[in-house]
DNA sequence: ATTTTTACCGGAAACGTATCCGGTATTCAA
DNA sequence: TTGAATACCGGATACGTTTCCGGTAAAAAT
């Protein structure tokens, strides 16, 4: 199945004129006289001339491809994020390849391996929850500019793209409290996730603000598995004296939460106020429409790729060694009614 | 910024052998002894080699890369269909690239010529709703592997992937019916989609088969823009007759729908039930929660990474010219509160 | 002991493109 | 009119790999 695609060469041979004229010709060259180039420009409109991007790949060592790792693009955060990637890749002629690790690290570590070995000019990643070992970023950043997304590792050198969870956190607290809130439990993620740990940290320091005693029972540790969610909000509301507000490190757990809170026939937000992270689409749509904090998911992804491209082109320019930023996006408190003064719809 | 990575060279010069030999030993071809394949082997993980793909793919005339294009990544149909594609891909050793069309029929010819120009080895196609020109995907089809996901044009010869969407229409209808539903609108989708096509002669053969006189009132086609969805809904409400069910052509139609619905003050389902089709990840946390058609989105994903690297795989083997086959996924009704019988949660 | 087979390997060409280097013809300055 | 500068072009080489072709040495068959 020789795929018969026209060729610098066949263009070559049409006008009499050697290969290497009409690859002058067609990257704009001064060193080609004006009529030559016109005459290629038609012979390769004529002839169909795709450029074969392999070729030049292997002589400029470069694929014009990034490679985007997430956990799961199914999640509307993430879904989103790519959505901005791929809008600015396609911009500066970028392809983009993804892939999802699952939430596994062994996916983790063998994509970025294949993704190195396809000599992607540049790497986004959000490192999965169960990753607690970074050599491979390590080895890949050596080789290839890598961003890190939301979930980041901050003793690995790049430019990283993070929101503001510590502040949105906080400031979800704060809200829950001037609600009249007191017993204010939270759900948070996985410790090795940058993002957990921020959360969690603008939990604590909001209550402490308020003089607030801090009840290690009202802060479980969750995987974030679907199951393991309602377990949590379940050991809650079963403590001995339950918390009158939970706020969750993100939407998917506030979405079991209110399930589990409504199996249990209690109202939110009377008896359980809830608070999510995220402010996936879906939130405004449930009934109580749900209290969360918004993040620019689709600015950050589009940042994200602003950041690569700019470092992968530079970097082409051999750029004195750059210095790494970090862009943390600023997070939006959305209240709604799952967690409002008792005033229904 | 030479890239400096070892390459088959560098083995062959370390162990004193020719590339060719390096180069069979790390195929496993035959003819090459045991001995120096281990050295060569040995020699490869010694000195950290990785084969550089855009070698192999020039001389191979293949990238191992998909194509993957749809109408926008953030919706959890799509998403999670490009999850499905991408877990197969990985099994076999390819990877995905993924563009998203926004419905622009303008990107979506742009895209594709992109994808063309970087001699992906394979496409997968979703139109975008403003597509009704097919001249870029005849083209495309002639070059490499096409296959139909979801919203197919039935004369363009190629694999084909689509749910049964047709009989779950009807039987989303016949549910409406038999909950004693007797004024069953339906929110169409644009007419050049076969998938709204199928699923409006779904709805109306239903209505024909229970004797109901169709009103083309009560068929609204959208352009599944969000002010759209919500404009088509509140005439349907106004009319002097105004339905007693909503059938829509997907979930997030369904979602505008209910909005508009309760901010009317009526309520789901006893003054107008609504059933979606999709059943997206949200539609069970609603309230009340959709009814819908659930399609398997993941497996049809699945399915056609599977149909179309079949293809490019029997290609290469310049097998007989492929019948191409259409899969059609059954989809199931999923009964919840907002069709019940007015018995609330 | 001679021929044939087998096992293994090296050299060279090829994939499609970019680019370095050198060369010719033209134009300009002296 | 001569020398140098300029404009333009072709040939060769390189990128990293696969694969065809031919060749040598050992093993097997005669």
């Amino acid at each position: 199945m020789k795929s018969e695609s026209t060729t610098i060469k066949d263009i070559a041979r049409f006008l009499n004129i050697s290969a290497s004229t009409v690859s002058r010709a067609l990257n704009n060259h001064h060193e080609v006289s004006y009529k030559t180039r016109q005459a290629v420009l038609e012979a390769a409109k004529k002839l169909d001339y795709q450029p074969n991007a392999l070729a030049i790949g292997l002589v400029k060592n470069q694929t014009n491809t990034i490679g985007v790792l997430m956990p799961d693009i199914t999640q509307p955060f993430y879904s989103s994020a790519i959505s901005g990637i791929e809008e600015v890749a396609v911009e500066k002629g970028y392809y983009v390849i993804i892939c999802q690790s699952d939430e596994s690290y062994h996916k983790e570590v063998s994509l970025v391996n294949m993704l190195n070995k396809h000599r992607v000019d540049g790497l986004i990643i959000c490192t999965a929850t169960t990753t607690d070992d970074y050599h491979h970023l390590q080895i890949v950043n050596l080789n290839i500019p890598l961003v890190q997304f939301d979930r980041v590792v901050k003793h690995i050198d790049s430019h990283k793209v993070v929101s503001n969870d510590y502040q949105g956190a906080y400031e979800a607290v704060k809200h829950l409290l001037e609600c009249g809130c007191r017993r204010i439990a939270h759900i948070a993620g996985p410790e090795q996730l940058s993002v957990s740990k921020n959360r969690r940290q603008g939990y604590l320091d909001a209550l402490r603000a308020a003089n607030l005693a801090i009840d290690e029972q009202y802060i479980p540790t969750c995987t974030l598995e679907k199951e393991h969610m309602q377990l949590c909000t379940e050991q809650l509301l079963d403590l001995p004296i339950p918390p009158d507000a939970i706020f969750t490190v993100n939407d998917p757990t506030a979405l079991e939460a209110m399930q589990v809170i409504k199996r249990k026939k209690l109202v939110i937000p009377d008896d359980v106020a809830v608070v999510g992270f995220d402010d996936q689409f879906l939130a405004s749509y449930l009934n109580p429409a749900l209290t969360t904090v918004s993040q620019p998911s689709f600015a950050m992804g589009r940042a994200t790729a602003e950041l690569l491209i700019g470092q992968i082109e530079s970097k082409r320019k051999e750029n004195e060694k750059s210095t790494f930023t970090t862009k943390v996006f600023d997070t939006q408190l959305i209240v709604r009614n799952s967690s409002g003064k008792r005033k229904d719809e």
